[in-house]
DNA sequence: CGCAACTTTTGATCCAGCGCAAAGCGGCCA
DNA sequence: TGGCCGCTTTGCGCTGGATCAAAAGTTGCG
């Protein structure tokens, strides 16, 4: 039988890889893809949780916010990585396409109980949770810790290491050069900084010679090392 | 057979509350329960992941720190609750008891192979980390967007509805007074603020009538609707 | 091409929260 | 009972980053 899981880009990535052929029929039955353009919204904060999915191509954020309007952002989703509120009633972040992209969305109902049946499956979102949860921690030291320079310095460092995984080269190292997937605000919504303090800095970067920017999204780590050190 | 767990004060709220019996003497078989004093270190971060442990008495807090001494609590952990990084080779956090406390630990290695062959563990572990992980993503937001007046009186409202939970009245609503279990230093670690500016906030609080202040530790809450309002 | 809407940069000023220092308080032990 | 030690509070000046305002790019579209 031929599905379409047989030319998924991240079969060997997400957590659909530990299924054996047969169970990846049965859980293609039960979702779909579905693309969603920049900008778009695909779960909101507070709404009860419907949906859960992976994702196949584009990049996403997770937010929450105050009353006011007040955003933060709490979480970045790459290609492979899973979204959604399994085995709860609601979502407590907001997911938001950055770029144009493509998930594979199941209901949640359906999803929670194909993965009780599935103990694998289930094991390897127990190590990605895990793994998401040491990586928002680990976060929480930035918000709370770090200066704004520290702060800017170690977002620039953490997304040169993590863009790189998406492309089709198998651990190379971490990219000097990369297209920012976030306007100046969303770089403030992550860092706990306003759009102009992101500015500056950039600013100053760049004519420390640290960095270059040769057009608004792009970036270029001239000197890492110096960059790690003003990381903190 | 008559094993520990038979009296365990956490039996029904642990993770181990989805284990029968024989499955409860096979996984008593492999743990032993300790008692750390407070102040106590039960794990650093950095070092390699040989425990995990659930929580069966007192208050431990979950830290990171940057190089140059600057600390960040990440998670406050309660009785019932699981502490420790399974199927990961390092701890993220240091572990540090703030009362004198009793844990159930295990070494990680065998806990691992424990778990892999009981779903049902690994199922309330996950459910327990997604908890965990919306917890920790909504106070980034705190951390990144809110002031420190909203950061105080978001903290003394979250406590008293978490300290509760561990008494022995089921359901009992948000607590009007409790100890904390922390000096002020530490309130100042989990708010990303400075221990005067802690003091400073609660003396205020207490100064417009929203809070009192029995003891050094404890709080009793006055006004809970305008530390509401405070909390943004 | 040229205009309108939006995003980013830059400048100027302000103030919340920090850092330092000293005084106050409470608990513990002899 | 008193004295010591560690924790907390208070005072004061400073500053990093916010806020407000305006200029300079960018992007899209007729």
């Amino acid at each position: 039988m031929s599905i379409a899981c047989d030319t998924c880009v991240v079969r060997n990535r997400a957590i659909c890889s530990v299924l054996d052929t047969d169970e990846l029929v049965a859980l293609n039955r039960i979702g779909r893809t579905r693309t969603i353009s920049a900008g778009q919204t695909l779960m909101w904060e507070g709404e009860d949780s419907a949906l859960v999915a992976n994702v196949l191509d584009g990049v996403l954020k997770l937010s929450t916010g105050t009353e006011d309007g007040r955003e933060q952002i709490v979480g970045i989703v790459y290609p492979a990585d899973f979204i959604g509120r399994p085995f709860g009633a609601r979502a407590q972040q907001t997911v938001t396409a950055l770029t144009e992209a493509r998930v594979c969305v199941f209901a949640r109902g359906d999803f929670d109980a194909f993965a009780r049946e599935h103990p694998a499956l289930e094991h390897k979102l127990l190590q990605r949770t895990l793994t998401e949860l040491d990586r928002a921690r680990h976060w929480m030291l930035l918000l709370g810790r770090k200066s704004a320079m520290e702060k800017m310095a170690s977002f620039l460092l953490e997304m040169s290491e993590r863009l790189v995984q998406n492309g089709c080269t198998p651990d190379a190292g971490p990219l000097d050069r990369f297209a920012l997937p976030f306007g100046r605000q969303q770089i403030a919504d992550i860092l706990g900084l306003t759009i102009e303090t992101v500015s500056r800095l950039l600013t100053k970067l760049k004519n420390d010679g640290v960095i270059d920017l040769p057009s608004r999204r792009e970036v270029t780590i001239l000197q890492r090392d110096i960059l790690r050190h003003r990381a903190g």
